[in-house]
DNA sequence: TTCATTTACTTAATCGATTTATCTAGGACT
DNA sequence: AGTCCTAGATAAATCGATTAAGTAAATGAA
């Protein structure tokens, strides 16, 4: 097996070497000066530049670095934030994710996941035990988030007015708007929806979205073609079993809203199993975008969330309100818009039911 | 709209009301005192029955809960684990993520984690900065770890022998053996190979693992149906086309094993639109079993590693080596067997090619 | 009675920084 | 000569715990 021969890389190794009294010590100077130095602290500018370029060099050559614990516990800050999701296997937690990801790191802070998997007492749980940890502030990402806290809240898709939390939101209107026009411009008249889970945050608005964007299309909203995803994880097996209970009702349809691209994928299932091709019978659109639906065979038709964007915006928002400490109480929400992203599994209604 | 009166939940929102030193003053006893009983630390069997009964009586009124980060200073340990992955959105990852936070909450620890995105500078910052934050100990998925560090680190999948870092690996031999049975039970002999990035960790030992699995099932190993994956994400695009350019050569084959789930979807994309039905002309089998390889169209055959199960022992190890003292250097690493999961995306070879 | 031990605590050092208040030496000014 | 100012630092408090070492009173043994 090829396996090179390594050489010990130094500059990562070790944990606490240089403290800031060595390194005060060293140039025999008093950890306060040091560290007004180094932090270019109010009292600086009465250091002489020769000193500074001194402590400067020899943090350099001593490989000084600040112990993060201890900064923390004077300064009561810990440049860490919770990160509060159902689950973390899921595509769309992931996503949201990624965004927090990378824009956090960039502003010099770390976060700590922790999952609920839709229960309300690991919610709670979860809320104590990161505001346990002292982090700055919260991201709560699809979560139904109630508690009033001490620290900025941002939360992704949640649908609660709570004192201190700024809500990241989707513009549900156009979403369901723009799935329905598709649609209906493919010539669909019936057209079968799947709501979401009790537990899923979104669940609500969009479903009274999508009776209003049939209205405004002039689409009858058919209750008998519909049905609501169970069970408490998600997975396409969800959106299968409600497919099934739609098609046994045994009214036509030519179109299936899922609510999300997970449901919309158990419901592809379905309707293969019950002798109907999609998008030549029935046309399939499905919610989120996420990474594999292009990936679908039929690539899925979806509405895409920005939930990349979504996360990073929440990581900038919640730093900027933790480092703003003017307490202008930003709690207005923010609205993204969704883009509808049309691959195969849409198509033209069958003239004939 | 409907949206429900919130009562603010009181236990969860306040950030530190009560130190120790409050309970103290409180209970009419110094801090030391107080702090012996509640950890229950040595010389906590002097003190009387009657006096420590009243200690947790006043610390559950007053709600105390110690300063972790206080904590931490002194205790020199964070409890907390530093997660460096690829890529926060991968299935892959995802799912190991997922395996380590059920095991490390559990035991009490929170991670912090950081991505690389297949870059060395990137994986070096990494290192760096997580070590800065004084994590007690590390675990690497799919990452090329190199590194010697002071703490311990636990790998998934990696392949590099590093003091002080525990492997966690899929026998790959039984693996890719199980796999190409399966094939040459239905009857292939022509099997095409996908190879994985240079990134991947697994990438080598798989490859050769591939390589003597033919042998000992005398498949001829023909590198003209061989290709590998190009590029620095992963997404089906590269399975797309590295399967384009095994089907550019010519050479006939009934079978193709991906290096993993991502690319056989993108192979399978690629076989489709060159007219090949997938499994009737060219059966596919995948690697990973990501949460979505059961929900493809058709359903994926694939070699499960037990992700979750190999986040979980990678948590549990690393809280063991991190609370076990005794520097007994356990470095051997931990084998665990694939399943082969067989779906719809595998069938009998066709008899003439 | 006297010394040793136990009981039930407390004092103070420590972890590694930040920050406020203070000090000193030298020069300028009255 | 005395006072004030300023540049250039420093001492010491602090963040909130843990923990080694110490102490006073009570008890027990010789």
């Amino acid at each position: 097996m090829p396996r090179k021969k390594l050489e010990p890389s130094a500059n990562v190794s070790e944990r606490q070497v240089v403290s800031l009294k060595t390194l005060a010590r060293h140039l025999d100077l008093s950890t306060a000066t040091v560290s007004v130095v180094l932090n270019d602290a109010r009292g600086s500018a009465a250091i002489p530049q020769s000193t500074k370029d001194r402590v400067f060099a020899a943090a350099e050559k001593l490989k000084y670095r600040p112990h993060f614990v201890a900064r923390s516990l004077r300064k009561q800050r810990t440049f860490t934030i919770g990160v509060v999701v159902p689950e973390v296997s899921e595509g769309y937690a992931a996503l949201v994710m990624s965004g927090i990801e990378n824009q956090l790191l960039q502003s010099g802070y770390f976060y700590f996941v922790a999952s609920h998997r839709h229960k309300a007492d690991l919610l709670r749980e979860c809320a104590t035990s990161l505001l346990g940890r002292s982090v700055d502030g919260l991201i709560a990402v699809d979560t139904q988030w109630k508690h009033k806290v001490s620290i900025p809240v941002i939360s992704v898709s949640g649908h609660e007015e709570v004192e201190g939390v700024t809500n990241i939101l989707l513009d549900h209107s156009a979403a369901t708007s723009v799935a329905i026009e598709h649609l209906v411009g493919l010539g669909h008249r019936n057209i079968a929806c799947i709501k979401g889970q009790a537990f899923s945050s979104d669940t609500e608005v969009r479903w009274l979205s999508v009776q209003k964007a049939c209205n405004k299309w002039n689409v009858p909203f058919d209750t008998d073609l519909t049905a609501q995803l169970t069970g408490d994880s998600s997975s396409p097996e969800m959106g299968y079993a409600a497919t099934r209970s739609i098609i046994s009702k045994g009214k036509p349809f030519t179109a299936l809203f899922a609510f999300n691209d997970i449901s919309a994928i158990g419901a592809i299932r379905a309707l293969r199993e019950a002798g109907l091709r999609v998008p030549e019978d029935v046309s399939v659109v499905g919610f989120d975008d996420i990474l594999s639906a292009a990936f679908q065979n039929p690539s899925l038709t979806t509405v895409r969330q920005p939930l990349l964007k979504m996360g990073e915006i929440a990581a900038e928002l919640v730093v900027r309100r933790i480092e703003d400490t003017s307490k202008k109480e930003q709690t207005e929400a923010i609205v993204l818009q969704p883009e509808l992203v049309i691959r195969e599994s849409t198509g033209p209604a069958r003239l004939k039911l």
